[in-house]
DNA sequence: ATCTTTTTGTAATGATCATTACAAAAATTG
DNA sequence: CAATTTTTGTAATGATCATTACAAAAAGAT
């Protein structure tokens, strides 16, 4: 290796800002708020990152898109990838409050830079709709199959499901409460029976 | 009257307030942008609203309230409100661009300042549950008139709906366009059918 | 006409903002 | 071990932040 060697994982730097971004947002986090996160000086943070605060949320954004990434993959194996949707939606009444709280990072990104930083918000919207084409795609497949009976165009449902996502991730905050979201998870897949 | 005569409106200056609030977000926005909207310098801006930022964000915020409350009165001495409702949902699709970007003030409050500030956030979801209260109490009626087939427990509903609000909210701005967003809303309230 | 009251405009306030400058530290290379 | 290269820690940078201080302005009240 050549130089002074680093002390510092970049991928569990941007997990530590991540987080940060996650629950103030890229307008309400200061670089003092990253510094303390990461464990960071600003010398080094602007050495790793030269585009400082907004290289650091667009990688931060970029980590959920490959978490994203990651769970279709897997999808893609299992035999009924419907049902791993629903399931996921339905795990989704049983975190905790704190994870309710923060909401969706991506959502959240969409929600707050449209007027602020065009850049990021349009990463954003791009990780959605990728989220929304595995929706569509998946819609499609199990309407050929026979597992769903609404026979609406998948392009359709798909838009539809990403729709109660984004829904869910307000509504969570205002109910944190694994009942109430069970019973509204339930009502909204009923729509694809 | 006592004392030098005010030059600008309240009410107006609280909707200049909103415009840039609305766009910006509560953290984004600062107090140049605000006097830049309003036309007002920072002594009568502070001399006006005592509390600075913060009681200019909460009274945007209680103006959106307002409109709501005037909404349901409206929608009260209508025959059938839920058609209203829908048709509320419907005219969504048709916004113009600018109008789907900023989504709700309120939603966007809710989802950026959990973090940040506890009383706005607070306020924002509180008015987001009176909406959801409105939609719970007017689908609980139509179902014992027969107007909504679907026997769902209408709190369960009213949830739902609001949930709807919410996602739309987002999603409008991944897909500013009318066709797409006409096609989802027609899924979205065949659930009440 | 003077006094009182309130609003307004301007100029400061000190804090915090994101970012840069730079030298010390710590490794590899020759 | 000296030269090179990269990271790190600290101290500046100038800009912008929200807020306050205060005197001039403009009205009614006495």
């Amino acid at each position: 290796m050549r130089g002074r060697p680093t002390t510092h994982d970049n991928d569990e730097v941007i997990l530590k800002a991540q987080e940060v971004f996650w629950e103030k947002g890229y307008s309400a986090t200061s670089l003092q708020d990253l510094q303390t996160a990461t464990q960071m000086g600003s010398g080094s943070l602007y050495n790793t990152f030269r585009g400082g605060k907004k290289e650091l949320f667009s990688k931060a954004l970029q980590q959920r898109r490959e978490a994203f990434l990651a769970f279709k993959k897997e999808m893609k194996k299992h035999e009924a990838p419907v049902e791993l949707i629903k399931d996921f939606f339905r795990s989704l009444a049983a975190a905790d409050e704190h994870t309710h709280m923060r909401g969706c990072i991506v959502a959240n990104t969409v929600t707050a830079l449209a007027f602020v930083d065009n850049d990021l918000e349009a990463e954003a919207v791009n990780i959605l709709k990728d989220v929304e084409r595995m929706f569509t795609e998946t819609i499609r497949e199990a309407q050929r199959a026979g597992t769903i009976a609404n026979p609406a165009d998948a392009a359709v449902l798909g838009r539809y499901l990403i729709t109660c996502w984004n829904g869910l991730n307000v509504t969570r905050r205002m109910h944190p409460n694994k009942e109430k979201l069970k019973e509204l998870i339930d009502i909204q897949l009923s729509v694809l029976t």
